[in-house]
DNA sequence: TTAGAACCTAAAGCTGACTTCAGGTCAAGC
DNA sequence: GCTTGACCTGAAGTCAGCTTTAGGTTCTAA
């Protein structure tokens, strides 16, 4: 068991995050000792889980739900799984907008570096759309599509 | 020329966000004709420019350095250079991290699928930390490093 | 020339995820 | 017994990035 400043200190939490947390709903069968709250292994548990799901783009209020299905037993097993493949999905398609992105940051710094060495963007702006050399267009063209 | 409304469809962004955007200062060269404003070329790339720094993390306010940056012409080329390499490290360091959420996504997938096939997790849990199949324990290592 | 669509502004409102505040309770060490 | 630090609560405040509202101006087409 522990104290909410212990599990603060375990995150680097603020222990007003994990209250907040509480407060929403995201601990359901959490125990208090005379108001104070009991952290067991499961809440701390949870709150791997949390911060995984969070990063996942969940809202607090999809993280309740998935919580509290977990605390509803095998007859939630399906929803849960669904939960999961969506957030896999979703994922992915930020992944291959960021990547498309990073193109973008990528080519930028090459311009300007040339830019830079040369004192200017001309040089640079008159091999677009499509002489840039060749790696560089490669990243130009994946973010430009 | 566009006008706000042509512009907005162009990027299907609403129009009130395109003037927010330039309150905010991020067209800071743009022209008006008797109070209208005139969206040339150079602010539909800007805009294109102000939406992949916002996909990679950057504040309003930060885009809008960026653009006064731009108006002031090549003295200007070293800090966006280091704007854009600031960038592309924070936005590879929060790629990693994706990796690592979505092999948390990938693993909870499995998991739920074999609770579903065996209608209870036990099974699962006895695996931990590391007798898991081949591919689902690299998964489960790589998130919970 | 006049209706109505599309434009304009300043200011207030909204949302999500916290954080801060004011005021109170509990447990441990002296 | 008393202080002190860690805990508690509900309510209000904060922040970014928009969106909405209210009231007014300009452009376009019949």
């Amino acid at each position: 068991m522990y104290t909410i400043g212990q599990v603060s200190e375990m995150f680097s939490l603020p222990v007003s995050t994990l209250r907040y947390y509480d407060k929403e709903g995201l601990f359901p069968d959490m125990e208090r000792k005379s108001g104070i709250r009991q952290f067991s292994e499961k809440e701390v548990d949870a709150l791997r889980v949390i911060e995984c799901l969070k990063a996942s783009g969940l809202e607090i209020r999809e993280i309740k739900q998935f919580m509290q299905w977990c605390s509803e037993g095998p007859s939630t097993f399906e929803k849960r799984r669904q939960l999961f493949a969506n957030r896999k999905a979703a994922l992915e398609e930020e992944l291959t907008q960021l990547n498309k992105t990073m193109d973008m940051l990528k080519y930028k710094c090459w311009y300007y570096e040339q830019a830079l060495k040369n004192g200017s963007e001309e040089p640079i702006l008159a091999l677009l759309p499509d002489h840039l050399p060749e790696e560089i267009q490669k990243l130009y063209d994946n973010c430009h599509e």
